[in-house]
DNA sequence: ACGGGCATGTAACTGGTTACATGATTCA
DNA sequence: TGAATCATGTAACCAGTTACATGCCCGT
């Protein structure tokens, strides 16, 4: 629920029409994950079904204004931590335990094939989180870090498992 | 595409009916991601309709068994390393970008409320990491560190947002 | 005149997920 | 007898996502 909470919280700050929201999301994580501008309507018609924001027409242009039940809901999204049980399924890690079971050449295969884009994809974000400069904005940099932490430890959990796979017998465990 | 992919993939090791999908499921990742039965039959409703698997009735009950394409989109998925373009958005970034831009009192709660969750989690799975006999399975302890690695990095960069974020004025950036 | 960005939408589909109905078997 | 587990499904919904249609306005 990611985009919907998102455009709530863009909508807190003030109504918007529909295109700004657009831009604003991906101003506010720095363009790091695009949103297709038709998604923005599809949700922003979700929200208001749901009675989280009202909309009106200013000027020509149609408006998105958040609604009373809307900076609830937005408010109960800040204060509700993630579950790890309410997390969706780690889909490497699937892939890579159901690979183990099809035999060593599918894990070797999935491990290396994936270490490598894994790497090459660290080296960017760390390239372009160091070559920002002063100005850069905070949301853009948290991020950032956040996306370098996670690939990290994707890195040092592959190399985990090519060493405890290395050698083990097909179909065990 | 998790849940797909991993019932094709124990449907490659040989025909299993509906029900048994479900416990091979469960088995293979430790009980770590609980499948609702339902769910393992609409999926192969999905996966028979795009020729993936077949079914035939062998002593009153109904097994599915993997094509040949069904084959082939199981090596493409062991295949192709996902890539960080094709990564979903990432919840918690998203919330604390948003609390940064709602005010300090949003991301302090955010937060301190996830810190205290996932620390939790993080005891409880090291527990149970730690607590594995010589018997263990290893998709299990693959899981289970691939869990505890995204688990550390997160709460390191929870860390580093509360130091950085500590002080700067409301609505920055 | 025309291309590009701004702006608003809709239709269709995907996979994930749950709630529910139904019945057989097993075992205390 | 009655609860638990095995077993098979269906209907309905959800959020995410994309492809497409449409038109305006502005600068070249």
């Amino acid at each position: 629920m990611s985009v919907r909470h998102s455009l709530l919280a863009i909508l807190e700050a003030g109504p918007v029409h529909g295109y700004g929201l657009k831009s604003r999301f991906e101003a506010a994580t720095g363009d790091v994950w695009p949103l297709n501008v038709g998604q923005v309507y599809t949700t922003l018609g979700r929200l208001e079904r749901d009675g989280l924001v009202r909309t009106d027409v200013e000027e020509g242009q149609k408006t998105y204004r958040i609604t009373e039940a809307g900076r609830t809901e937005l408010r109960r999204w800040f204060a509700t931590p993630l579950s790890r049980a309410a997390a969706p399924r780690h889909e490497l890690a699937l892939k890579l335990v159901f690979a183990a079971r099809s035999g060593p050449g599918a894990v070797a295969e999935v491990v290396r094939s994936q270490a490598a884009v894994t790497g090459r994809s660290l080296d960017e974000l760390t390239r372009v989180r160091d070559g920002a400069g002063e100005d850069a904005e905070v949301g853009w940099l948290l991020v950032l870090e956040a996306l370098i932490g996670q690939t990290e430890a994707e890195i040092r959990w592959l190399r985990c498992c090519a060493e405890r796979l290395a050698g083990v017998p097909e179909h065990a465990g």
